[in-house]
This record gives structure tokens, sequence and C-alpha cells, in this order.
DNA sequence: CGCCTTGAATAAGTCTGCTTTTTGGGCCTA
DNA sequence: TAGGCCCAAAAAGCAGACTTATTCAAGGCG
């Protein structure tokens, strides 16, 4: 039985935090924007009270943005010198919220090709441990995924489809029972809805990538890790290739 | 010419933070290893005066700690409750703080395993686009480097081997073109100390290792990028064998 | 008996003024 | 010109008052 797909499974919702709302929460959001966007070039220098002004926030506020903002390695402070902005060299690229921040500034694609070759790595060994981790209940639960997919392809569901394809690499990455693999599940959604939302996307999804879909499912419940593991870099390319087109046309060269 | 190799090319130093001083380090590095360390355990809840108290500093100290605990995923902060630990599930796994925290943890197997695998998937894709996108410079470097390495593995000088071998590793990531697999540099570099601090490696590394590293770069240097990633794959293979025996002499079964 | 309103208790969130520590740069001397 | 000294600037840290949201329970109503 698949439990709860449509309802946003496993809790955490798909892509949507709950909106964030007090100070520190929106001073945090315009200053890690504006530093993702090249607002803020790196070497640039800020000082505390110049952004309590800014702001019209109390030195708290603005004394805990900073913390959050180091320890991702966007600002670096100093005593008698005040807030520096550091390169974009040392941001910790993995942290979900610098993810989105870059995915919605003027780096967009750059952030893209990155995950999505991230994607291209990682995502096949996931189906190669996967199978040979899954349990049965887990195998199952791919195959009629992937079962549900070919249906909502077929009828043009998009919104069905989008669901339904997070949730099935969501699974695999669980299945290959690595806590790091499944944490990249996050940025894999951000990519798949992002390239929804901006109609990246074939309206109708080949026929291919459905027929890949469900010999992954098939290949991991048969602990044939070898086999998983080609029919997702075949997936895997596929997605590349739409990737590469987009950011050809975006005019962008891609090669950071 | 390979540039400053020994002494820490690229300006970072290869795995030593300057030693973070402060009260919020002090408190930030107590609470967050106590958090991984299972120390503070999920669902539990702390409260600000209570910290306040324990550690002898100000209100503000403890909220900034908080706030950058809290956007690690470690806890969240509830009104009228206190503040609750959040389960492992939440953490930002790829936060290079949290794997410093985590490998010097109970948890350190299963955070080895964890990073060798993601290695094991990563790696030999960074090898295959380096192949591609490594211009003549970087490629001429990492076959120096090779050579380098074989010298030092045959001469038994552990400590060189090691710099060098981190060196290659984080080239080939970094001629991969993808600033994603370069920041995973941190975290290999992280292992492959540990492993050494903990003595587990071999004194004299394989023959067969230093032949694909070797490999590995003349792969590149032709733009061979099947033939770098294979031989990259055998390079996981064989590191990720040497961890297994590791964790299964450690009498942890690794499976999360 | 169960449900809804309301109000008090509580703990985080925010603000403000202050002291302490560090450090970069100017200045002075040898 | 080099080296050391001193000062001011800015973050780091402290203390406490006040604000706001949330929970929980008591009491009222259907």
């Amino acid at each position: 039985m698949i439990s709860g797909v449509e309802s946003s499974a496993s809790g955490a919702p798909v892509s949507a935090g709950p909106v964030e709302t007090g100070l520190h929460a929106r001073v945090l959001e315009h200053l890690g924007t504006a530093i993702c966007g090249g607002e803020l070039t790196p070497g640039s220098v800020l000082n505390i009270d110049e952004l309590v002004d800014r702001y019209a926030v109390s030195r708290s506020v603005v004394r805990e943005v900073l913390r959050v903002l180091a320890s991702m390695g966007f600002i670096e402070t100093r005593r008698r010198v005040g807030v520096l902005i550091r390169p974009a060299s040392s941001w910790n690229v993995f942290d979900p919220q610098v993810i989105r921040w870059r995915l919605a500034s003027a780096g967009r694609m750059a952030q893209l090709r990155s995950i999505t070759e991230l994607r291209t790595a990682v995502e096949p060994h996931a189906a190669l441990l996967a199978a040979t981790r899954a349990d049965h209940d887990e195998a199952s639960d791919l195959v009629g995924l992937a079962a549900k997919m070919w249906a909502a392809g077929k009828a043009g569901d998009e919104e069905r489809f989008l669901r339904l394809d997070i949730e099935f690499h969501r699974r695999v990455l669980r299945a290959s029972g690595n806590e790091m693999f499944l944490r990249l599940q996050d940025l894999i959604a951000e990519v798949l809805t992002g390239r929804h939302k901006h109609h990246l996307m074939p309206h109708h999804p080949h026929e291919q990538a459905l027929q890949l879909h469900a010999e992954v499912a098939q290949a991991i419940q048969r602990h044939d890790g070898e086999r998983a593991r080609r029919a997702m870099v075949e997936l895997m390319e596929q997605a590349f290739d739409e990737m590469r087109s987009l950011w050809e046309q975006a005019g962008e060269p891609g090669q950071g």
C-alpha cells in the first residue's frame, strides 16, 4: 500500500515553508537574498548600527541575523572593522535556505545546473544501494508509484505527475539507507517544483521517462542493483538534456 | 607547475579552524556536540533562562547560539514552551560544522559511512566532468600530483601522502567545474584526516591505489571521461572496502 | 456532558543603554 | 624607516524592562 502520497507523505510539506514571520526572518531573508543576488558584493563592509537603522529593528535582531549569516559563510565580523561580505566560494551551498535564495536570484541557472549534476551523480548510486537495501514494502511502493506516474503522465495531469515524481525520487533516496542522500531530496524537490513553476517541463512527460521510472522500480524490487543504476543514469541523462536546453536558451553558458 | 601543495594551496587550511574563541563559539560548540552526541534527546525541552544559568552567559549569547542551532535544524523554539530538540532527520547534515560534530561523536562510524558513500557517488562523476572541462594546466597538475603521491607512498611518508591525497581529490572536484562538488572537498578532507588520525589507514598505500590515481589523472588529461570515471570508481571501491572493514570491526552495523 | 469563550500564566521575542574587549591606524621616538 | 605606544571605533557581551504569542484551564453555555 502506498500511504499518503497526495497529502505530502512523512509529515514534511513538499516545498512550502510556513512563510516564516517575525523580524528575524524578515531581515535574514532580505540580507540573504541581497548577498545571493550580488547586491552586496564580496569585500564590502557593513556595520551593525547601519543595519539597525536600515531595517528599523533592534541590535539583538541584527546580531542574531548576522550570526546565522556567518554560520552560512556569507559574512565575517571583525572588531574595529564591521561586517565583511564573503565571496560565493565560502558559502554553504548545501544549506537548503541558501539553495532557495540562489534559485530566486540571478544565478538561478547556475544553481539548477549544479544540482542537476549532483543528482546525476547521486541518484544512480542511490538506486544501486536501494536494490540491495530496500525492504519488500519500500520496493512495492516504488513499483506502485511508477505505475501511478505512468497514469498521470498519460492523462496529462501535470500537478499530480510532479508530486508523484518528487515522491518517487524521495523514496529511492530513502531506500538507499543513506541519510545524506535523503537530505538531498529537499534540493531535488526545489529543482523539480522550480522547473515546473517556470514552465520548464514538457506538458506530457516523455514516454521513455515513464518507462524508465518503472524500470528503476522493478530492478530495485528484484535486487538488480546494476540494472537499477543504469536505468537511473538514463533518467538523469534525459533530465540533464532537458535542463541543458533551458540554460542554453537562457543565454547563460552554465560553466561557472 | 604545481603550486604550493605543501603549504596548503588556495589559502584555506586543510582542516584546522582557527580554534574559534569567544563565548558564542564556546556555547555553540557545547550544545552542538551535546545534541549530536545524543546527550540531548529529540523532543526534550530547554529554556533560555536555564541555559543562561548553565553557561553563565547573557541572554544575547544564548539567543544567538539558538538562532544558529535553529538554522542547522537542531532545535525549534516555541513561545510558551521553550526550546525543542529536533530529531536527527531534520539536521542539516551537509553543514561542515555538523559533520565535524558528528565525526567527534558516537555516531562517527555512521557519519564516515555516509560520506564515503557520497564520495563513491560523486567523485567518479566529477572525474568524468573534469575530463571534458579541465584545462591544460589543471590536467598537468593532476598528473604531477599523482606522481608525487606515488613517490610519497613508496617512501612511506604518511603525512605527505595524506596531504597529496587530499589535494588530488580537491583538484579533481575543482576541475569538474561544479561548485557543489568542490564544497564536498571539505567533507572529504575531514574523512581522510579523520581516518589518518584514528590510524585507520594502511601505512603503505596499496600499489593499486597509486596506480589508479595516475590512471585518473592521465585519463583526464586525455579527455577520456569514461576511463577517468571507471578508474575513480575503482579507487572509491577500494576506499569503501577499507572503511567497511573498519566499521565492521567497530561492531557497528553501519546501516542507519 | 461536551464545546466554546476568556483570561491568566509563561516563555520567547524585542528593545535599549551600558560596559568590555579587540584591533587597525595614526603618531611618536630611536 | 622600523618598531612600539596609544586612541578611537566597532563588535562582543551584559542586564533588565517591556511586548507578544501560545497554551492551558476554569467557567459559562448549549
